[in-house]
DNA sequence: CAAGAATGCGAGCGGTCGCTCGTGTTTGTC
DNA sequence: GACAAACACGAGCGACCGCTCGCATTCTTG
């Protein structure tokens, strides 16, 4: 059962080499990972129609995941730092600053954007009924986003008590995954009315906490 | 695989008579179903997990039920049934003309009250994933919903049109059953405040689409 | 090229699940 | 009490699932 045979014990050890093969056939495999999750969610999901909607053996799906949670695991932290390195952005001082509607625009359409590109992503924030480790997973996913949109919301209205804080952003972020929902369940008109939708509903709810006019800039 | 041996085809025929002892097992196992649905989700939930938690061998269940969908869309249908029975009335007229407040006050708190009595209901709604013709109960149970809260908006704001009444009609649900799953997610004074944080959200939302005012009694 | 590591295969193991079936018990009817 | 229907049991069948293992192939490295 040791992990390494190196003295030093390395947390984000990859104890095996891998080859440029090696992570294809890895990135083969999330892909069909995401795919199969989408169609059936993650617990019908099995792992022998992953390995064959990538077109490779059970044996070597084995390979390189210890079993089924891994890949949801790994899938759903690619899935995450992608969304933070191409999307983190929106969540800077600059938009904060932004009148309410022009706030909401510019934080909502990148997510939405990668969310249909990336439908799995909703799928494993979804499933929450999941067992085995793949929970915590979940959970921290959940928080990643989540404390993103505290802090903006912090950000924006100083004032707030840190529960009624915590409450306007887990409730904005459950409105934000039930929309998102919909616009996924929806294509080309059908689901532009939905993203118009989702934006009136949150711009509704936000509006009191958040005030509607833009900050002007400090001193 | 003859279903009756009548010559008249009946189609909502229980061709089996039921003694007092029948029905009285029925209800144990719809009640152990709703315990194991709700900690498990339907799908990882077992046909003899229900069965042992309603004391009951596996074969006894049987009995009662052809297959695992039948017990999830029988319990579907009964909690529906129930719930209309019980709190129908709150989508009549006399509701329609408050103020959009205490509207919400009127379709909300017995709804809410209904599914923290029985949140087997919330995770046979959220249950998309699941297979088989349980999908066809599904999508009815989520349209016996939808629709009254399609007929009251429509009463409402007569002036919508029928997409945008159909597209408000959904997203309003869809908030609803994310605040819903916040609010049976958690207990007491948490509870309470998510409770209110959905109907903000819900007002926000409604508002400019319904008006805020009550609308004075017809002539 | 030789050798070892990484990759690839797929039959199949242990286990669970939905569901059946042979058998025995309780209940209602005459 | 006699008889049939409804109810109850629980071992176990077939199917599938997560995962393994022995072995063949390909790559890297010297």
């Amino acid at each position: 059962m040791s992990e390494s045979k190196a003295d030093q014990p390395d947390e984000t050890a990859k104890p095996r080499r891998r080859q440029a093969r090696g992570e294809r056939r890895i990135q083969q495999l999330l892909d069909a990972a995401a795919s199969v999750f989408c169609r059936t969610g993650y617990t019908s999901a099995s792992t022998n129609a992953i390995a064959r909607e990538a077109g490779v053996s059970p044996g070597t799906l084995y390979q390189f995941f210890p079993n089924k949670e891994a890949i949801a695991v790994e899938l759903g932290e690619r899935l995450n730092r992608r969304m933070l390195e191409t999307h983190g952005v929106v969540f800077t001082f600059e938009n904060t600053a932004l009148p309410l509607r022009e706030l909401l625009d510019a934080v909502l359409d990148p997510m939405i954007e990668f969310n249909c590109a990336n439908p799995a992503f909703w799928t494993l924030l979804q499933s929450s009924d999941a067992p085995g480790h793949f929970l915590e997973e979940h959970a921290a996913l959940h928080d990643s986003i989540q404390t993103r949109i505290s802090e903006l919301i912090g950000v924006r209205n100083p004032g707030l008590s840190p529960e009624r804080r915590t409450h306007t952003a887990t409730m904005a972020f459950a409105l934000f995954k039930a929309g998102l929902g919909l616009i996924l369940g929806h294509e080309g008109a059908e689901r532009e009315a939905y993203v118009a939708e989702l934006k009136t509903a949150l711009y509704g709810y936000l509006a009191p906490v958040l005030g509607t006019e833009g900050v002007p800039a400090q001193p």
